[in-house]
RNA sequence: GGGCCGGUAGCUCAGUUGGUUAGAGCACACCCUUGAUAAGGGUGGGGUCGAAAGUUCGAGUCUUUCUCGGCCCA
């Protein structure tokens, strides 16, 4: 019999993928049908699902995380596009900032020209077109991996309108008193009288004053240590009259000691970590002291020491505050803190209500903050402290030590801390903490531990410092008066800055006149300008109110914003801060966090390490829809593990599925019926169709549970499961028979034809979101006279209550129970070499149990099984449930359908199947 | 160094309020098939659940310590 007379599938859906090569013939489909502009006409006047991107920065090619990222928000976008919403993705860029001037300064320094003779604007405007150029580059990077969005009219925080909406915000803390001007230490140069970024700073070998100076205690909860002294240790004694505070570390054990040499000290206590006093008494050069008391760092706690120049002026409380940053390294054990001269101090000092006051001017001179010594440069100032505390009888020993130091690059000089105006929003004044923890409880996480971290976030953070002093950013709008230092609050003034910024950009403010931006109400000569440039984290944290709220095709608030992991210190926590402090609310619903990439042993990527895996790369090897499967099918709650072998696993598991689009579209021959479900008439379809509607009804509800909880590893994994467990090894392998060899319109095989094309019709559209290349790739096939269509354009289908079929689920769970048991049977045949093919074999099937012997009855089995002849007996005396014997079918091979005979097969020379 | 999170078969993941011999798919081995064919089917071997101690009649699940890894902070 030749093969002319069977029906053998036929399609033009190649097995092999050839996704690197064919990939990108789609996605120029989709822009030459204006795919995103259709979704939108399609599903307007929908509910909206807003996912507002988080802006990457302009800078560098993209990496594997954010790969992952753009590929996960695609994936959720899809999913509520096809569930009927209008889900609208429209990309955005963060342009502003440091690294971006640090590329343009290398920039200089290649072509040996000095930034400083460059004028500010010019500067900006290479930062402006070396971030317009990335973007560029990031927008077909991320096209390339079918993220469907608005990539024409993307958003980015350097527009001018984006600038403007940013002094308009400011002005709202302005206006509402929580934007206040502080002091914080950053690394300055008095020689240049500059503050100095990270980079150029070179830290070099520095002699420095080393004292050991003491603190009495004033008031305390520990009666033992009333009267002691406090020791500190420090290498910079010139901090010592801005001296707000003393840290300790409540997991430390100190001692009370009393000095018994002559001197300052005879007969005092003094106050140590158990684990320095050896160190101490050396070096101090203490001959003869009593240990008297041991206690624990916590017993510290509302202690109040008073300054060690309390008699010539310095009559304030110095509290001792608990500090992790305290070690037993070096020194006592006790830390003394300046609030204006190190970010440990400041940052402690700042949680505890001290704010840092202005102590050391531009020069390194004392300023009028610092009584007795105002005026004095700091750099001289170490022997006149060192002689005071003699003088005050508070110096224990003093000496040099030579350690590592920061200096300027340029100058070479050492550097120090020292406090600089700078502005900040109070957590507290206006109850910005209050409402951002409110914010976080009434909006859901996944996962939901996310939650927790965010919040000890923001319960513990200090006030928000917003200015820095670069040039490429938003210029922090605001003017002070020279009469009383006091910032002009005028919503005049801000919306005239935000008009002036929204028409030619915010470069202006850096060369035009002062009254431009003040307009008529006020003289410039009254007003000083500020220089500084808002923090990055707040443009990107407005990012709700320039796009969100000014777009008519999104929502405020977004329906869900969605990063990494760190973002919760990044832009969730400045979005949520800047948005609660203008408006009260989150500007998002809900937050969807995901974690790392990270290599096949958990291992981050780096260059030194080598197990670096470029998205490009992946694209090249693979395509772009195995590294949406990786997405896909990886847990986000964690970090994600990614290596050649789990994408050689993924690329496996897509050719199982692509077979099994494979075997649907050959046997329907490529013509696609689309069925109106809800029409069917599913009571005359013979059993196993029905069980497989059923097992589609199960299937979409998991499917949806799994979709509304983002649980996209499971969805995916069900999903599979489903292509080889109940498709492949079980309803395609029984059906091949009947396909095959049933005469072409009979209406058992036209009912199998039916189920084929449900079954492609649901596979596909679940598929979509993640398989978005392959499923397009089939749809065009079986879309053929539909121009201009897509599958992103169609919605999931309803799946009707009816095909929902408990019983036949419970029976079909026995048989396949049964089945199972006669694999093993023909298995061990197989094994013998009595029998090869399963064809080859005759059941005889005997069952205990009466009641699954009255289902089992209705069944041929030998259609189940795929054997020649099934025999089902009864046996209530059997041992087992369920007893298969197998063997070798005698009889005549049907050319036709294969199976073993003693009489002619009624198929063979059938001659109407094709 | 601190805070948070995590470590279940080679891989990706399940594992309900602690309750039988810890599951699935892939991969692997062997076999069959050659009418889904660079496909398909069957059977099977893999895990002392990161380590140790504890609570309990009983722990992958609870507690503590340690270890490894990740993020954030310092």
């Amino acid at each position: 019999m030749s093969k002319e007379h069977i029906n053998l599938p036929k399609t033009a859906f190649s097995m092999k993928a050839n996704l690197p090569n064919k990939e990108p013939g789609i996605i120029e489909y989709w822009q030459k049908i204006n795919l995103y502009e259709k979704l939108r006409k399609k599903s307007k006047g929908k509910e909206k699902f807003i996912l507002h991107d988080g802006p990457p920065y302009a800078n560098g090619n993209i990496h594997m995380g954010t790969a992952l990222n753009k590929i996960l928000k695609d994936i959720i976008t899809k999913f509520h596009q096809m569930d009927g919403k209008d889900s609208v993705y429209v990309p955005g860029w963060d342009c502003h900032g440091l690294p971006i001037e640090w590329k343009i300064e290398e920039q200089y320094k290649k072509n040996k020209k000095n930034k400083n003779d460059v004028p500010i604007v010019e500067f900006r405007k290479e930062c402006r077109d070396f971030a317009n150029k990335w973007i560029n580059v990031h927008k077909d990077q991320f096209t390339r991996l079918g993220v469907i969005g608005d990539w024409e009219n993307y958003y980015s925080t350097m527009s001018f309108d984006a600038e403007a909406q940013i002094v308009r915000e400011l002005g709202k803390f302005l206006k509402e008193g929580s934007l206040y001007r502080g002091y914080k230490p950053v690394l300055w140069s008095t020689v240049e009288k500059t503050a100095l970024a990270d980079a150029e700073v070179e830290y070099m070998d520095h002699v420095s004053d080393t004292i050991y100076a003491a603190f009495p205690i004033k008031k305390t909860n520990l009666k033992e240590i009333e009267g002691s002294n406090i020791i500190i240790w420090t290498t910079t004694p010139w901090t010592i009259p801005a001296n707000k505070a003393l840290a300790y570390n409540s997991n430390l054990i100190y001692l009370v000691v009393k000095i018994k040499d002559d001197g300052d000290f005879k007969d005092k206590k003094i106050i140590v970590a158990k684990d320095l006093l050896e160190s101490l008494i050396k070096e101090c050069e203490v001959q003869s002291f009593n240990i008297e008391k041991e206690f624990s760092g916590k017993e510290f706690e509302g202690t109040i020491c008073t300054h060690p120049f309390l008699d010539i002026g310095y009559d304030y409380d110095i509290p001792m505050l608990e500090a992790r940053f305290v070690t037993t390294e070096q020194g006592s054990g006790i830390v003394h803190c300046a609030p204006s001269h190190g970010p440990d101090d400041f940052n402690l000092c700042l949680k505890n209500n001290i704010k840092a006051l202005e102590t050391v001017d531009d020069d390194g001179k004392y300023t009028k903050n610092i009584i007795k010594f105002e005026g004095t440069h700091i750099f001289k100032a170490n022997p006149i402290v060192i002689e005071n505390l003699k003088n005050q009888k508070k110096l224990l020993a003093n000496g040099k030590l030579t350690h590592s130091y920061p200096h300027s690059w340029r100058s070479k000089a050492p550097l120090v801390h020292r406090a600089t105006a700078q502005w900040f929003i109070s957590m507290e004044s206006h109850g910005l903490r209050t409402k951002s923890l409110k914010a976080i409880d009434e909006t859901v996480f996944y996962p939901s531990k996310a939650k927790e971290r965010i919040k000890s976030m923001i319960e513990t953070r200090p006030d928000w410092c917003v200015s820095r002093q670069r040039v490429w950013g938003v210029p922090l709008p605001i003017f002070l008066s020279k009469k009383t230092g006091e910032a002009l609050i005028d919503d005049e003034v801000f919306e005239n800055i935000a008009k002036i910024f929204e028409k030619e950009g915010s470069d202006c403010w850096f060369s035009d006149e002062d009254q431009k931006f003040l307009g008529k109400k006020y003289n410039s000569e009254d007003y000083e300008k500020m220089s500084d440039i808002v923090e990055v984290w707040f443009d990107s944290g407005s990012t709700h109110s320039y796009v969100l709220e000014k777009r008519e095709d999104l929502k405020w608030p977004a329906s869900m914003y969605l990063e990494g992991s760190d973002q919760h210190r990044g832009w969730f926590h400045s979005s949520l801060l800047e948005s609660c402090g203008t408006r009260g609310r989150a500007p998002f619903e809900s937050i969807l966090s995901h974690g790392f990439v990270v290599d096949g042993k958990g291992l981050k990527m780096s260059k030194s390490t080598g197990n670096v895996i470029l998205p490009e790369e992946v694209l090249k090897k693979y395509g772009a829809d195995i590294l949406r499967i990786w997405v896909a099918s990886s847990n986000y709650a964690e970090d994600l593990r990614i290596d050649y072998s789990i994408l050689d696993q993924h690329a496996e598991s897509y050719r199982k599925i692509r077979n099994t689009f494979r075997y649907l579209l050959g046997n329907i021959q490529d013509d696609f019926i689309d069925k109106n479900f809800e029409d069917l008439n599913i009571e005359q379809l013979p059993d196993l169709e029905k069980y497989m509607l059923h097992r589609i009804y199960l299937m979409n509800k998991n499917f949806y549970n799994y979709f509304n909880s983002y649980n996209f590893h499971n969805l995916y994994k069900e999903l599979l499961n489903f292509c080889t467990v109940e498709l492949s090894a079980f309803y395609f392998d029984i059906r091949k028979d009947l396909l095959y060899c049933d005469p072409i319109d009979s209406k058992k095989r036209s009912d199998c034809i039916l189920v084929l094309n449900i079954i492609l019709n649901c596979l596909l559209k679940w598929f979509a979101p993640i398989l978005s290349f392959t499923t397009e790739e089939i749809f065009r096939l079986i879309n053929k006279k539909e121009d201009e269509n897509s599958i992103h354009l169609k919605n999931f289908i309803k799946i009707p209550e009816n095909w929902n079929n408990e019983e036949l689920n419970s029976n079909w769970e026995k048989i396949k129970k049964i089945r199972d048991e006669a694999n093993v049977s023909i298995e061990a045949q197989r094994s013998e070499k009595i029998i090869g093919s399963s064809l080859e074999a005759n059941i005889e099937i005997t069952i205990k149990d009466k009641e699954i012997f009255d289902i089992a009855q209705k069944y041929d089995f030998s259609e189940i099984c795929i054997t020649s002849y099934a025999l089902i007996l009864s046996d209530n005396n059997l041992e087992k449930d369920i007893q298969v014997i197998s063997s070798k079918a005698a009889g005549n091979k049907c050319p036709v359908c294969w199976k073993i005979r003693e009489n002619a097969c009624q198929r063979a020379g059938q001659c109407h199947l094709v």
